[in-house]
RNA sequence: GCGGAGGUUGCCGAGCGGACAAAGGCGCUGGCUUGAGGGGUCAGUCCCGUAGGGGUUCGGGGGUUCGAAUCCCCCCCUCCGCACCA
């Protein structure tokens, strides 16, 4: 094939499409089968990672759809979000890294590339490519059914979508804090990020300690509000400035607080309103006394170092008996001899941790001060150990006796709900700078709307849903079940980016993976729904096409006869392919998108149309690194296609790995894998040429009487069945690796064999290949189907039967199967493995070789020991039974020995756990005796080990000059090499 | 930290309680094939062995079992998620 591979790939796509084969219409002759991939966000070229995701359900398409089954494999394009806006953005201000991105790497052409500030002309450019790669790969995709995300009619779905899950309660409006860029005024995610890419957003409690004497409030930030109740003091950085601030949240009314600059400006970001009256020393509030309003105590204000004015509020209220370095910090102080009646007031249980819990491990880690590194350690291993271990041992609010973990939410719900308590963020390290290089602020957006996927009621249908589900593999679903009870309110409107307008609060924009959830439905009548106007799509018409409700008289009323039709046909092919049997998607979406998908389909559409599968896809790594196009570590798929022809890349990225473990790409393997194409392409040819007067479609009953068969032309199609077993379960299974394992590569193994075995210019041998090339390329067209198709059109099939990609699938035919022949073969197998090996260690080049056939006595003792075994006997309990017969005992140590050397073989060859056949060897062997003369150069005689028994000690000498017959055992004889 | 997956012979990667020195591929070595612009084919590729045998292996350590790469426990290491992002 060589470089006509392309245009013989070329040829079949144009037919294919031009007889329209791979459009899917509803059809009530056959079960429907409706499998969906996650559709690309089309930002840049597709890369051979990209190519395992969308050949795998091709695949699975071509054969479900060879099974008889009516295959729906529809296709769109994702392009809401806001990516591509920066994108658009960089490439007009000509960043040189995305210039080389996409005008070196993705070969953008110039002109085009001109236009890519406009972020829709990226995506309709990409969405082009894309579907030209996939039709290049030769993928069966019904195209009519192509969208993108930002057409009229899918943004009316969207909203319809949006109004039911507000209609059914999950929608709510709440405030979120998020990363935000105050240069480029976004959000920013973690690949916008110059550092801090590990940074999570950690809530603080702001607890309000009141300044004695004054209408101030100290605001002291903690993680762990349940510490309050063993305050002894707070602290201040007397060396830093402090703000008095007029502060507001909401609703409530100004307070007026004392917070350091830098947290003035963050409780600004975070939602609060802030007037700053004045500017203050820490060391002003030094020794000044202040409020606990929890308990009513009343602690005194400490210097200390280590408060960073940066970190929070810059006030830190003091628990030295459970905080390390509040304990460190005191210690200072006392070692000055300041303060000498402030002591730890301990409030939690922990064992092993002694009275003082922060002193315990201070002391142990031998810290020094309160400058000492180590009290990050000392911190996280204290703060660990008493969230989950420790118990309170205060009386206020219930605690007594209460986890640290419960007394936390407890204390932080009720001081909140009180006042005395307010929240702020601060990131879990620092520093945070966007790739603009500025550092990234905390802000508190409101009103924002979530998803409220914590709802137990929508999660328990949720967990029903999955329960009933096919996942691939199975290992997923725990990690499925795992992220339906982590999710929580998940923030489901942007403020910049592609996509569709929430419909009740126009500002927002619904944010991309939420928008993408329930389209698998849109996809059964995105082409008949593009026939109508944008402006009737109103949620009622949705209602009536996904969920039968009745059209409201006055809406039908605005709808023509035409219109009406057309909605009852999108209402029946809806319910023809729904729900769909299986969603393909990558691993890392397992923790957002395939669950998010299940709670839309559950909220939305009753029970009987919830998701039935998902399959679950590994990564893709390039030469053992990880492909990723930033770094240019990436084989563009129209590249590799050109370089190797679909059906090459096609095999190898099948065959590379199972769909949900990681491959690696690597060239020299592709290559491989077309030679390995093109050697079946060269074998069909010269199976096709052959003449052969017996029609391989005749069975093998029939053929029989025509032409000789040999055992191993039976084993050649028994074997074949097996394969054709595999091949099926397989494919079933979504095992497309193991599948092709058998298709293609335990085919050619078995031919290697045959080949090696036997002549095949024999009438029988033509037949016989003729019958399996029959199966094989069938067996092979869903993973290769150009070249399938180039076998079948040369082969004369194409014309009378069309295309192999609508043929039957092979299925086991039972008549062929012949475990006796395979039996045989097995054991010609492990005759010329021990000669090979006996020659290969003495090293002779032989002049003759005998095989002498195990002797009648034996044989009637092995299948009695087999028997005896396959009961699960050991060799004590098989023993004295075989030796009780006569010929037996007569034979003394001689049968002993026998006995043991047959369990042992028996257990090796593992013969106890198939089915045996006895087989005459002697007569095997004689028909195999060419065979074996060929194989290994040299005469071969067999004798049965019975016929020397009768002959006087010189003959046998002369047959057997060193004894050998006596080894001779059931399958498997004696061996003697004459050099 | 939490959760998930995994560590197999030079490499990739099967195997997941007996047929395992362990499929297949790549690489390497050798034979054959007049074969040339990443060639075809056969064989070998843990160690020892002049008779089909034996020895040591499957991240480390311990255990269960007549028997473990496969099951259990502990340890070490690697990878992937943890959200506002496609």
């Amino acid at each position: 094939m060589g470089i006509d591979a392309i245009e013989v790939e070329k040829k079949w796509q144009r037919r294919w499409q031009h007889h329209k084969i791979y459009e899917a219409h509803v059809r009530d002759d056959a079960p429907k089968f409706y499998v969906n991939v996650a559709y690309p966000y089309p930002s840049g070229a597709m890369h051979v990672g990209h190519g395992r995701t969308y050949t795998v359900p091709d695949v699975i398409a071509r054969f479900q759809r060879m099974k008889g089954r009516n295959v729906l494999f529809p296709m769109a394009f994702h392009v809401t979000g806001a990516p591509v806006i920066g994108i658009a953005r960089r490439i007009a201000k000509n960043d040189p890294d995305a210039i080389r991105l996409y005008r070196d790497l993705y070969k953008v052409p110039e002109e085009t590339l001109k236009k890519f500030s406009d972020p829709y002309e990226i995506v309709s450019y990409f969405s082009n490519e894309y579907k030209e790669v996939m039709d290049a790969l030769g993928y069966s995709i019904d195209w009519r059914r192509r969208f993108t995300t930002v057409d009229q009619h899918y943004k009316k779905f969207i909203e319809w979508q949006f109004l039911k899950l507000r209609e059914r309660g999950y929608v709510v409006k709440g405030e979120h804090p998020i990363r935000y860029c105050p240069s480029c005024k976004n959000p920013v995610g973690d690949h916008d990020l110059l550092a801090g890419e590990g940074a999570s957003i950690n809530e603080f409690v702001l607890l309000k300690f009141v300044l004695e004497g004054e209408e101030l409030i100290l605001p002291t930030a903690t993680l762990r509000p349940e510490t309050v109740f063993g305050v002894t003091n707070l602290w201040i950085n007397d060396e830093a400035s402090y703000v008095i601030a007029k502060v507001k949240r909401g609703s409530g009314e100004f307070e007026r607080w004392l917070v350091s600059e830098p947290a003035a400006e963050k409780l600004k970001n975070q939602g609060y309103e802030v007037e700053v009256e004045g500017r203050v020393g820490g060391s002003d509030f030094v020794d000044r006394q202040a409020l606990n309003v929890v308990d009513g105590r009343t602690v005194k204000i400490l210097p200390a170092s280590f408060v960073d004015p940066d970190f929070a509020t810059g006030v830190v209220m003091s628990v030295p008996a459970h905080a390390p370095f509040d304990f460190a910090a005191l210690r200072d102080l006392h070692r000055q001899g300041k303060y000498l009646n402030v002591l730890p007031i301990p409030i939690i249980e922990i064992e092993g941790y002694g009275e003082i819990p922060a002193e315990t491990v201070v002391m142990r880690m031998g810290i020094e001060n309160q400058n000492d590194k180590r009290l990050e350690d000392a911190t996280t291993e204290l703060y660990t150990a008493e969230f989950n271990k420790g118990r309170m041992k205060v009386d206020a609010m219930g605690l007594a006796g209460v986890s640290v973990k419960d007394a936390r939410e407890t204390v932080k719900e009720t001081l909140l709900a009180d006042g005395k308590a307010a929240l702020m963020y601060e990131f879990s390290e620092r520093p945070v700078v966007c790739r603009c290089n500025t550092p990234v602020v905390i802000s508190v957006l409101k009103d924002q709307w979530f998803l409220d996927y914590s709802d137990e009621a929508w999660k328990d249908q949720v967990r029903a849903c999955l329960s009933r589900m096919n996942v691939v593999p199975p290992e997923i679903f725990a990690e499925f079940k795992q992220v339906v009870e982590w999710l929580r309110e998940w923030a489901c409107t942007r403020r910049i980016g592609l996509g569709t307008n929430l419909p009740w609060d126009k500002e927002w924009i619904i944010e991309p993976l939420s928008d993408s959830t329930i389209y698998m439905a849109y996809y059964t009548i995105s082409y008949k729904l593009r026939e109508l106007r944008p402006e009737i799509l109103e949620p009622e018409v949705f209602d009536y096409i996904f969920l039968g409700a009745s059209l409201p008289e006055e809406k039908r009323k605005k709808l023509s006869n035409e219109e009406l039709r057309l909605l009852d046909e999108m209402r029946r092919e809806f319910l023809y392919w729904y729900p769909y049997d299986y969603r393909l998607s990558a691993r890392d979406l397992v923790g957002n998108h395939l669950t998010f998908q299940l709670f839309h389909h559950v909220a939305i559409f009753p029970e009987n149309l919830w998701p039935r599968g998902m399959v679950v896809f590994g990564m893709a790594t390039l030469q053992g690194r990880k492909m990723s196009s930033s770094k240019g570590n990436v084989v563009l798929l129209k590249d590799a296609i050109e370089k190797y022809g679909a059906d090459a890349v096609r095999m190898f990225l099948i065959g590379a790995a199972e769909p949900w473990q990681d491959f690696d790409w690597r060239d020299e393997l592709v290559f491989s894998t077309r030679r390995q194409i093109e050697r079946f392409l060269s074998f069909a040819n010269e199976v096709i040429d052959m003449e052969c007067a017996v029609d391989f479609r005749k069975s093998l009953k029939e053929a029989k009487r025509e032409i000789e068969l040999k055992s191993i032309d039976r084993w050649l199609l028994s074997k074949l069945q097996r394969h054709v077993k595999e091949v099926n379960e397989a494919l079933e299974n979504f095992q497309c690796r193991r599948a092709l394992q058998h298709a293609y590569y335990e085919i050619d193994g078995d031919l290697r064999w045959y080949r090696k075995r036997t002549s095949i210019e024999r009438e029988g041998a033509k037949w016989i290949l003729k019958k399996l090339l029959h199966v094989w390329v069938r067996l092979l067209a869903p993973f290769i189907p150009h070249v399938c198709e180039e076998v079948w059109e040369r082969w004369g099939f194409s014309e009378r039967e069309g295309y192999v990609s609508l043929a039957p699938f092979p299925e086991v035919d039972e008549t062929l199967v012949d475990k006796k022949a395979e039996a045989a073969e097995e054991l010609i197998e492990w005759v010329c493995d021990d000669i090979s090996e006996i020659l290969r260690v003495i090293n002779v080049k032989p002049q003759k070789i005998i095989l002498y056939v195990t002797p009648e006595w034996k044989r009637r003792a092995f299948s009695k020991i087999l028997n005896e075994v396959k009961a699960g006997k050991g060799l004590r309990e098989v023993m004295p039974i075989v030796m009780r017969a006569e010929e037996m005992r007569l034979r003394g140590k001689e049968a002993a020995d026998f006995v043991r050397k047959a369990v042992e073989l028996i257990k090796d060859k593992g013969m106890e756990k198939k089915d045996f056949f006895e087989i005459d060897e002697k007569k095997l062997f004689l028909e195999e005796k060419e065979f074996f003369e060929r194989e290994f150069s040299c005469e071969f005689k067999i004798y049965e080990a019975e016929e020397l028994e009768g002959l006087s000690g010189d003959e046998r000498k002369k047959l057997d000059p060193q004894g050998k017959s006596k080894a001779a055992m059931p399958t498997r004889p004696a061996i003697f090499v004459v050099a």
